[in-house]
DNA sequence: TCTTCGATTGTCT
DNA sequence: GACAATCGAAGAA
């Protein structure tokens, strides 16, 4: 069984996390059925100067799990449908985190399938709220530790990216955030054909 | 208490 | 490309 990512994997600036988690392996535990994928895309927000984050306007009782220690999962609702999943980053009291975008899907697939409503594979794991229903994930895995081997929900070694592969622009969905923020290139992503590639 | 709106998705035109 | 779905958090009153 592979050893999830350390804790200190998570206590880089938020934009240099994102990018490093391209590549690594999100799996999740929950109905005795392990489902895993390749990390994708994610987007970096950093600290409460960062019109784009939950935390920009000082910490609250929802966006309280940014302000904890790193490496735990920030799972909040938005949209009165969907759940998004991030990782929180940088040290205790910094609120700082990662928003998962999307995975390619690698284990679990018959669970996946069915969570997304038997659509088309390439559409179960392309989207922040796709991929946190194809894992099962809600609001019952906040605060979990990502970097513990006997937690439901963690992240774990995969394969390395390099640097040629990544592709980088503004964040998604931000449109109410101020300049500079919003034009802040801290949106990762690589194509999945690269990963297919790979035996 | 009231109002607004979202780190989205799926469907319809 | 436009827009409805759907509800709780956040901010205003």
């Amino acid at each position: 069984m592979p050893e999830p990512l350390p804790v200190s994997f998570y206590l880089s600036r938020p934009a240099e996390v994102a990018r490093n988690l391209l590549g690594q392996r999100l799996v999740c535990d929950l109905a005795g059925q392990r489902v895993s994928g390749i990390i994708l895309e994610t987007e970096a927000y950093d600290g409460e100067e960062d019109g784009a984050c939950h935390a920009r306007s000082g910490k609250t009782k929802r966006n309280a799990p940014l302000y904890g220690a790193p490496g735990y999962a920030y799972i909040y609702f938005t949209y009165g449908m969907h759940w998004l999943t991030n990782v929180v980053v940088c040290p205790a009291d910094y609120p700082a985190g990662v928003l998962f975008r999307a995975v390619l899907p690698k284990e679990g697939l018959g669970l996946m399938q069915v969570r997304r409503g038997s659509q088309p594979r390439r559409l179960w794991c392309n989207g922040p709220a796709k991929l946190s229903q194809a894992f099962g994930i809600t609001g019952e895995q906040n605060g979990l530790a990502l970097y513990d081997p006997e937690s439901p929900l963690r992240i774990e070694a995969g394969i390395p990216v390099p640097d040629t592969v990544v592709k980088t622009g503004p964040r998604v969905g931000i449109d109410y955030a101020p300049e500079p923020w919003r034009s802040m290139p801290w949106r990762f992503w690589v194509d999945a054909n690269y990963f297919l590639a790979q035996a």
